[in-house]
DNA sequence: GTTTGACCTTCCAGTTACTGTAAGGATTAT
DNA sequence: ATAATCCTTACAGTAACTGGAAGGTCAAAC
């Protein structure tokens, strides 16, 4: 299976694909004109990278995983870890957020967003707090 | 003012008062020996950058609401609208980073994270929705 | 007067995970 | 034969810095 197949298959762009063996994580046979050569163990380690970073996993924590999942002899636990801190990071991530719209929220809510100069989100973001 | 007292002012690190510079956001002065002259307008603005970089407005929005900062015939409707389209952007973050957690807090309390190999995270990763 | 230390300068490389583009070779269809 | 589509590599760009190297400047100590 070429290349173009495998991103049609994976639902990843040939780009992506071509990056993900660069950086080592899917690294298909060559046939005799230089093309790639994509295997079905190939397939599945795609599939695989395609669904845990759409869970937002990074690509060393994908390599990780990749190969806990290859490896029979796996602690199931060491899998959990990996997600566990990924979803404190999301938590972080979400709480970091939550402030930032909150604070953003209410500068809005005071702005009349007319065609007048006085702004209290400007004044806000020059530290002019008693506007 | 040297760009390390300027640093130490509005809490910003030198490099990045540079890259500002670099980017067009602020322009000191220079003195003589080549060294950066910053003076109170510039500081207002690396602290007008410093507030609004924490609201996790992007530098092109920054440079936008620096110039409607500046400008005394701006309408206050042209910040609102700014602002508007950043708080849109982080409640869609939001809801995509609620929506993994979900997805993801779902496989980590069904995988028993012990020392055996079964893993549920794992099986869903693989495609596997069976488990 | 020189040496030390803290400061400043520019420039280049690295970060994350791709994406775009260019230049060129291979395959398939007409 | 030729055109369209596919494949290859390599380089540059993205956002917003950050780190480091190599070297110039300044104030104070000795």
């Amino acid at each position: 299976m070429n290349i173009g197949d495998a991103a049609r298959h994976s639902g990843l762009p040939a780009k992506t694909i071509r990056y993900y063996e660069e950086v080592g994580l899917v690294s298909p046979g060559r046939r005799g004109n230089g093309y790639r050569e994509y295997a079905a163990t190939d397939l599945h380690k795609l599939a695989f990278l395609q669904r845990a970073r759409g869970l937002g996993f990074s690509i060393e924590d994908c390599r990780a995983l990749l190969s806990l999942y290859e490896d029979e002899g796996r602690a199931s636990g060491d899998v959990k870890r990996i997600a566990e801190a990924h979803i404190g990071d999301i938590d972080r991530k979400i709480a970091e957020l939550r402030s930032l719209r909150a604070t953003l929220g209410r500068l809005i809510a005071s702005c009349h967003g007319d065609d007048r100069a006085a702004c209290p989100i400007l004044d806000d973001l020059a530290g002019r707090f008693d506007a």
